[in-house]
DNA sequence: TCTGGGGTCCTAGGACCC
DNA sequence: TCTGGGGTCCTAGGACCC
């Protein structure tokens, strides 16, 4: 049989167009063509996604919402419900499943595609990205961008210049000459600090970085960037599209309303974040060796400690054990902190933890399999740890809806 | 009413081992 | 009583991505 070589161009990136804002209005259709602004809602709230309606008073996302109601007043805002995002998004990958197994998910609302195995079924590449657009907002009512090109880089730069809704297809043969103008901000990972560098530098368009030593780039940006940025200035990006990575790390974290100075308040609320990710640790059947506690202070400078444990961890209690030693090892006096977090890391596969902790004490890893599982029965609000319902912490967001949640049983 | 939350990767110094 | 060099792990901080 013959066998067809791969189009020059195999690479897809779908991005979909202000994702949260879209899925917003596609359930509350009076809403549409009008300003849309998703995201916290409290006092120290920002964006997470605004409609194209809204872009166009200056909003952005990241942006502080309360710059964002000032610039665009008219604006309905509307809280995150990343429960109905999830559910679009799975739609969204099925779809592209039925085009290629070969998916790649970046986030919620986008993904790398490699089709160079799908052109005699299905056409060349920049067809099924139109096929897939046409398909995104028949079936699901929701507006994407797609980028046609040779690698992972140069696709998701299409679909960012291909905003909002459309398609851009880039030729092998056009990528130095479309590169050489852009500016050095638009190569992954270089983002506004090395920006700055590099403007300080002279360095201000992909061509003016082609044309500086690597050595050069190197004293600039350090050996890794320095590398892979060369690399990218010239359109070369040799990463494949990779269906499955395992996580390598679970967070959580969470910015009060007003800043917290005791001590007491933060372990409760330690306590909650352990849940959460212990609950997620065990779901993914992980458990963590690293702990790390994470804290922003008023002045908005942020410490983190960790702590490699020699048995891997997936129960709330030890996790919140851990967090809480290195807390209160910090001998923290006076302090006023806006954000508290919780992290872990080297992840490995749960049995190996079950093995190493078989002589050990188990009785916290049954209250959690019995916690988990009765969550998974009857709901999360089901099972809450006692200390946590008294709980007056000033919160935003998740864990204010989940106290409502409790109040309300 | 300045600056969210969930991630990945890199750097640099020190401990430790051979 | 003068002290190399390489490798790996851990820790802390920071840039960057969506």
């Amino acid at each position: 049989m013959e066998r067809r070589a791969r189009p020059p161009e195999p690479i897809l990136h779908v991005d979909m167009d202000a994702f949260y804002a879209a899925v917003e209005v596609r359930r509350r259709p009076e809403l549409a063509g009008r300003p849309v602004l998703v995201g916290g809602t409290g006092g120290r709230g920002v964006v997470a996604s605004a409609s194209y309606e809204a872009r166009a008073f200056g909003v952005r996302s990241a942006m502080p919402m309360a710059e964002a109601r000032r610039r665009c007043p008219e604006a309905v805002v509307l809280p995150p419900d990343f429960d109905a995002y999830r559910v679009a998004s799975a739609s969204l990958l099925d779809l592209f499943r039925d085009v290629t197994p070969l998916v790649e998910p970046l986030s919620l609302d986008e993904a790398f595609l490699d089709v160079g195995g799908a052109e005699r079924l299905l056409g060349a590449p920049p067809r099924i990205g139109a096929r897939i657009r046409t398909r995104v907002r028949d079936e699901l009512g929701l507006p994407a961008s797609v980028g046609v090109a040779p690698n992972k880089f140069l696709a998701k730069l299409c679909s960012g210049h291909a905003k909002p809704d459309g398609l851009l297809h880039l030729r092998a043969t056009d990528v130095d000459a479309y590169l050489a103008p852009l500016p050095v901000g638009d190569l992954w990972g270089v983002g506004a600090q090395s920006a700055a560098r590099l403007e300080r530098f002279g360095i201000r368009t992909i061509a003016d970085l082609r044309g500086t030593p690597h050595a050069t780039l190197v004293r600039i940006l350090g050996a890794a960037a320095a590398q892979q940025v060369s690399a990218l200035a010239r359109g070369q990006d040799a990463r494949t599209v990779v269906p499955y990575e395992p996580a390598k790390g679970m967070s959580a974290e969470e910015t009060f309303d007003r800043d917290v100075d005791d001590l007491e308040l933060l372990r409760r609320e330690l306590l909650r974040l352990a849940d959460k990710v212990g609950r997620r640790l065990r779901r993914g059947t992980v458990a963590a060796r690293t702990v790390t506690l994470k804290l922003r202070f008023a002045n908005f400078s942020t410490i983190t400690r960790s702590r490699t444990l020699t048995v891997p961890a997936d129960e709330t209690t030890v996790l919140h054990r851990e967090v809480v030693g290195l807390l209160d090892a910090l001998r923290l006096e006076r302090v006023r902190v806006r954000l508290v977090g919780l992290g872990t890391s080297n992840l490995v596969p749960s049995g190996a933890a079950r093995q190493l902790d078989l002589l050990g004490d188990d009785r916290w890893a049954r209250l959690d399999r019995a916690a988990d599982a009765a969550r998974g029965r009857f709901g999360d609000a089901a099972v809450t740890r006692g200390v946590l319902l008294d709980d007056e912490a000033p919160t935003t967001g998740d864990a204010a809806a989940a106290a409502e949640d409790w109040r309300q049983q």
